[in-house]
RNA sequence: GGAGACGUAUCGAAGUGGUCGUAACGAGCUUGACUCGAAAUCAAGUUGUCCGCAAGGGCACGGGGGUUCGAAUCCCCCCGUCUCCGCCA
């Protein structure tokens, strides 16, 4: 959440800030809600130090009369006292629930738009692949060359679940190694994850684990629901925790499975591997000081080029508009791979995210570090998709296809595959 | 999953209803004294948070409730750690 103390001061930017991101936020309201708390909330801890003060008389000795009357002194206050609390915390309930919702400042930098289109497409990297014969898609390919079998994930476990087979297996064993080789050049602390977090972890860091609109999977009574990404376990890693100044910036990538209702995600550009309810992936987490994490964005952007360079794969860089930013995030750049099996005639689809969410999540998460002044302040926070193997597969599929349905593996995988092509059994 | 023990500051740990949350004691850390320097010794300082210009006050002893004029301390629920048993890759 945003620093609520600033509130007041910001407001116009504030009220700017949730236009300019076409959400519905009663600023307003949420001000009265703030003033008739910090209102009762003065009135509550004048009456505690009154009855602390009634308390701290009857320490030593003293005669029945006298201490009696103190304590039903001390009685009245505290049936006040406990009406005066029950009202504050009704309010409080209220208003910590609606401040909540208010979203990060974005970037002055981030394109002002309400939707994907109006993504800002800040970096071309090579030619889109086109073909003399007539692509196909991932689904088809990988349903040839006996890779991929949707129809047994859906009938073992639902639609949008699938099988990875053969040598597809090993395709995503080597792009697993092949990306976690890059970002460990790079400085990062390796990590294997749960793939279950605790609600509390999943709200501070963004997600919303309830109601008909999330993304969630929750674990029916236990409190805790499927990640989405590891960013949510690596985010949650130093919660509630002061962090050495010394020991910043805290570089961590770790792997999980990833567990997505998409609940009305269907359709041409969902389609296969494309949008699914699990998947796994590689993800980069930055812990900084704040005025580094500009810098920190940008390298983790120019790592997860160096991967999909480094995969021979054609893609441009997208900085997301404001409008299409998740609350957390101040702004966030995404990669789109060429997909030549996506629409038409190929398209760019998404295949990483790098979201700087300075100290959005480290306020809910409470994770602070001190200052050389003493004083304790919250960390920046950044997240970046190394490899989303499911969608990275789409990439390489479709790019890396020959005209016989088979499929070349980029050279810089054939050292972790061990073959270089894929082709049909038999 | 069952039984028991435990959860207090950076760590160990005392406290079992008011004098104990700038929390005994021990260690660590920081600063100073002593020293050529270090060790040892001595001294001082070492939780976070909220309201407030300040003075001052509120809150927090794993988390949440309750009892009480007053709770680290008594009761209930939850979480975690350890030990034993069960189960198990």
């Amino acid at each position: 959440m945003i620093d609520i103390r600033e509130i007041k001061e910001r407001r116009e930017e504030i009220k700017k800030n949730i236009e300019n991101r076409f959400m519905n936020v009663d600023l307003d309201r949420i001000i009265a809600l703030y003033d008739q708390r910090s209102a009762m909330l003065k009135e509550i801890e004048a009456l505690r130090a009154k009855r602390n003060e009634n308390a701290a008389k009857m320490k030593g000795k003293l005669e029945k009369e006298e201490r009696d009357a103190l304590i039903e002194e001390g009685k009245k206050m505290k049936s006040e006292l406990a009406e005066k609390e029950a009202a504050f915390n009704e309010v409080d309930l209220l208003f910590s629930s609606l401040a909540k919702t208010i979203p990060n400042y974005a970037s002055k930098d981030a394109p002002i738009g309400k939707e994907d289109k109006d993504n800002l497409a800040i970096k071309f990297y090579g030619e889109p692949k086109h073909f003399t014969f007539k692509a196909k898609d991932h689904v088809a390919l990988g349903e040839d060359l006996d890779i991929l079998d949707f129809d047994s994930g859906a009938k073992v476990a639902g639609q949008k679940f699938y099988y990875i087979k053969n040598k597809g297996v090993i395709l995503q064993m080597a792009l697993e190694r092949y990306a976690m080789d890059i970002v460990l050049k790079h400085g990062f602390t390796p990590f294997i994850t749960p793939d279950i977090a605790k609600e509390e972890i999943l709200s501070g860091i963004g997600f919303n684990p309830r109601g008909e609109e999330s993304n969630i999977y929750t674990i029916e009574g236990t409190g805790t629901c499927l990640v989405g990404t590891a960013e949510i376990t690596l985010g949650g890693y130093y919660s509630n925790m002061i962090l050495d100044k010394k020991d910043l910036p805290i570089k961590m990538t770790g792997l999980s499975h990833c567990f997505r209702r998409e609940a009305g995600g269907a359709g041409q550009y969902s389609k296969g591997l494309y949008r699914v309810h699990q998947f796994s992936k590689l993800e980069m987490f930055i812990y900084c000081l704040p005025e580094e994490s500009d810098a920190f964005h940008k390298e983790i952007l120019s790592i997860e080029e160096e991967i999909f360079s480094g995969l021979g794969l054609a893609y441009r860089v997208v900085d997301t508009a404001t409008g299409d930013l998740g609350a957390p995030a101040y702004r966030k750049f995404d990669i789109e791979a060429w997909m030549p099996g996506r629409g038409e005639d190929g398209e760019y689809g998404e295949v990483t995210s790098t979201s700087n969410c300075t100290d959005y999540q480290a306020r809910s998460l409470n994770i602070r570090y001190r200052d050389d002044d003493g004083k304790v302040k919250f960390v920046h926070m950044l997240n970046g998709t190394a490899v989303a193997l499911s969608r990275a597969i789409v990439a390489i599929m479709e790019n890396y296809q020959n005209e016989d349905g088979s499929i070349t593996i980029p050279p810089s995988l054939v050292p972790y595959t061990g073959f270089d092509r894929i082709e049909k059994l038999k």
